[in-house]
DNA sequence: TTTAGGG
DNA sequence: CCCTAAA
């Protein structure tokens, strides 16, 4: 089904608001930036993304089957594709080609996290909450098993405790962990926090043939699917890496087009190379949950000539336990995230075809937070989108009606379950038109030779403007412009932030897709399918169309309303007995150390969550059973939780007199 | 960072 | 649980 002819493609970013003058303690500067990051965080977490087939233009074929890429460089190129970066003056031309072998699918990817948290690489990637997943390499195993110690090892022969590999690049781990036929690269951690805002896509190329799909896939969407990535995965090592520093710097004008020609289901090769940037997270996520499928679906029969098989089978049972995982892992994390306040930006509703989405809720595909300006557009065949203005994106609005369908906007409650429908369209031409003061980068991440390798592009833009090195969240970008409209769409979305520019092209608020019970906020779902011959190519987001929609930066949106709020954790009675006892111990007034003694273990717990719960320990107690909520304390507990609470207030009143006294006995010594 | 309290 | 003033 060839559907749509265009594909909006818009960005989002957050905008930090300016701080408030009033703020002059360091303390209330520190709170204002800490609270904008996480709802950068937050920001981020929408991503579309776009999947088609990329046909590639056989006329641009590269000459060369090697990949120059220099990140400063203008071009890279394989066998199979060539990029090119134009001089800083004109648009960032990237033309994939291909010689009929392979048809492609291609996702799109919103802005990548920026900031981590300094996650550990013990914790489940789910956990990775600030992270990126990035998907980095895609490469086969027989790719891998190819590759010599050397090259496996890369540059960081360090080995984490999930029994893979992790490597350091610009202050950034990440691991490689095998998914079905594919080695990814996850990152695991990120010591950078401070990084420009960026925006990210990634495209990938035969997803569909090696998951072998013949039917539109019905993928539930999770969020965080990084929990996905099986800890226990065997990781190899990949020498793919990112290229250090030197991004280049420059570049206003960014217009991709991606062309394809032919559609064929062979594999596209891979390239080598190097990634500049990485993915946003979320839809790495989807995209890894996706291949893990195809791990699973091995066991059908594949062909590299496109044929089809249905792995339904095999599918379904593993994702209800990875479902499970997932919901587990999720549970740990902190989300899902609140929506303080939200711009319900809505917008005329696409209508998507070949994509479904069921909800449990009805409407309630997915949920995002403050979208807008972003939309995506698959652009009709020779058609090319030029920036017009440098600040926002162009997009096109005529005569687009997308035969996606499309997820109802309005939010919903976080726990709606997701499921997506993806059927296979054509994407004849793909035209991105990016924001100028956005330098971009496009990383090309590539699979490997074979069939079943994957291949990657990356994109990578950020302000162009001087950011502040020491500041990057103080923002001047209070004053957004009004982004150029973006029509209500699509599939593709991409989110960048603008940090620390002056002037703020992209506003907006972060957006995201909640799709889980569970959940976890998701972006946008993504996935693959595979048609019977590579001309049935499929890709989907799993966005929200409507929230994609593009609004209108308002000077005043309140775009960094938006706040985590963590999940609300009932303490057991279990807990409350260590708390209890802990307390008895320590007194009130030491929740640190109660922290450290009674649930040093248990991350969720902050002594200011410990410090709260004696709080309502106390309250309970005093109040009658029959004015009890939730899970009933014991008598005894409670009894306990008095009788301590008498004690130590006692304690620190007797305390608050003493000093005096022993001042005053000083004295008469 | 922790503590203490209001919300 | 969040938010913050205070220490």
């Amino acid at each position: 089904m060839v559907l749509d002819k265009r594909l909006h493609y818009g960005f989002n970013g957050y905008q930090v608001p300016p701080m408030p003058r009033a703020t002059r303690s360091a303390r209330r500067r520190r709170s204002f930036k800490k609270k904008h990051e996480e709802n950068k965080m937050c920001a981020f977490d929408l991503l579309a993304i776009v999947a088609g087939n990329l046909l590639l233009d056989k006329e641009s074929a590269p000459s060369s089957s090697n990949t120059t890429a220099d990140k400063n460089q203008c071009a890279a190129v394989n066998s199979n594709v060539k990029y090119e970066w134009q001089d800083e003056e004109k648009p960032l031309k990237v033309e994939a080609c291909d010689h009929g072998s392979a048809a492609r699918n291609f996702f799109v990817c919103g802005p990548s996290q920026v900031h981590g948290q300094g996650c550990s690489c013990k914790e489940p990637l789910v956990a990775q909450n600030n992270l990126n997943l990035r998907l980095a390499s895609a490469l086969t195993k027989s790719d891998w098993a190819g590759r010599s110690d050397a090259e496996k090892l890369g540059n960081d022969k360090s080995k984490n405790d999930m029994g893979t590999f992790a490597r350091k690049v610009e202050g950034v781990s990440s691991e490689y962990r095998e998914f079905g036929d594919c080695i990814l690269e996850v990152e695991t951690k990120r010591a950078v926090k401070d990084e420009p805002g960026r925006f990210g896509m990634v495209l990938s190329s035969n997803v569909a043939n090696a998951c072998s799909l013949e039917d539109p896939v019905v993928l539930d969407a999770k969020p965080p699917a990084l929990a996905s990535l099986d800890s226990s995965a065997k990781v190899p090592l990949c020498r793919n890496h990112i290229p250090n520093s030197s991004y280049p710097t420059n570049r206003d004008d960014v217009n991709v087009v991606s062309r394809d020609d032919d559609e064929n289901s062979g594999c596209s090769h891979p390239i080598t190379k190097k990634k500049f940037f990485r993915p946003a997270p979320r839809i790495g996520n989807r995209r890894i949950r996706k291949i893990m499928a195809s791990k699973y679906w091995k066991v059908a029969p594949r062909f590299k000539d496109g044929t089809v098989s249905n792995p339904d089978g095999d599918l379904k049972p593993v994702f209800r336990k990875r479902k499970n995982y997932y919901r587990q892992q999720r549970s740990e994390r902190l989300y899902p995230f609140k929506k303080r306040k939200h711009y319900a930006y809505s917008s005329p509703s696409n209508s998507y075809g070949g994509m479904s989405c069921n909800g449990d809720a009805s409407g309630s595909c997915s949920r995002m937070h403050g979208v807008t300006g972003a939309s995506s557009s698959f652009v009709s065949q020779h058609t090319s989108l030029q920036p017009r203005d440098s600040h926002g994106m162009r997009t096109f609005n005529g005569g687009a009606s997308s035969s996606f369908v499309g997820q109802r906007t309005s939010f919903q409650p976080r726990d709606c379950h997701v499921k997506l429908r993806i059927k296979s369209f054509r994407v004849p031409e793909l035209l991105v038109e990016i924001p100028r003061k956005f330098n971009c980068w496009l990383i090309e991440e590539d699979g490997y030779g074979g069939c079943d390798c994957y291949t990657w592009w990356w994109f990578t833009c950020w302000c162009t403007s001087s950011r502040k090195e020491d500041s990057p969240f103080l923002l001047q970008c209070d004053t957004p412009e009004p982004l150029s409209r973006c029509p209500p769409t699509a599939d593709v979305v991409c989110q960048g932030i603008c940090t620390g520019s002056p002037e703020p092209h992209v506003n907006n608020l972060g957006n995201y897709i909640e799709s889980d019970h569970d959940s976890a906020s998701s972006p946008a779902d993504i996935s693959m399918d595979k048609s019977t011959n590579s001309k049935a190519l499929v890709a989907v987001p799993a966005m929200n169309v409507e929230a994609l929609a593009v609004v209108p930066a308002h000077r005043n949106s309140k775009q960094s309303e938006i706040v985590q709020r963590r999940i609300r954790r009932p303490f057991s009675v279990a807990e409350v007995e260590a708390l209890v006892q802990a307390v008895e111990k320590l007194g009130t007034g030491r929740w640190r150390d109660v922290k450290l003694r009674a649930f040093d273990n248990a991350k969720h717990r902050t002594y200011v969550d410990l410090k709260d719960k004696w709080k309502t320990l106390v309250h309970t107690a005093r109040i009658s059973p029959q004015q009890r909520r939730g899970e009933p304390v014991p008598q005894e507990l409670l009894d306990r939780v008095l009788t301590t609470h008498a004690y130590w207030s006692q304690q620190q009143a007797s305390q608050q007199l003493k000093p005096p006294q022993q001042a005053e006995t000083c004295l008469l010594l």
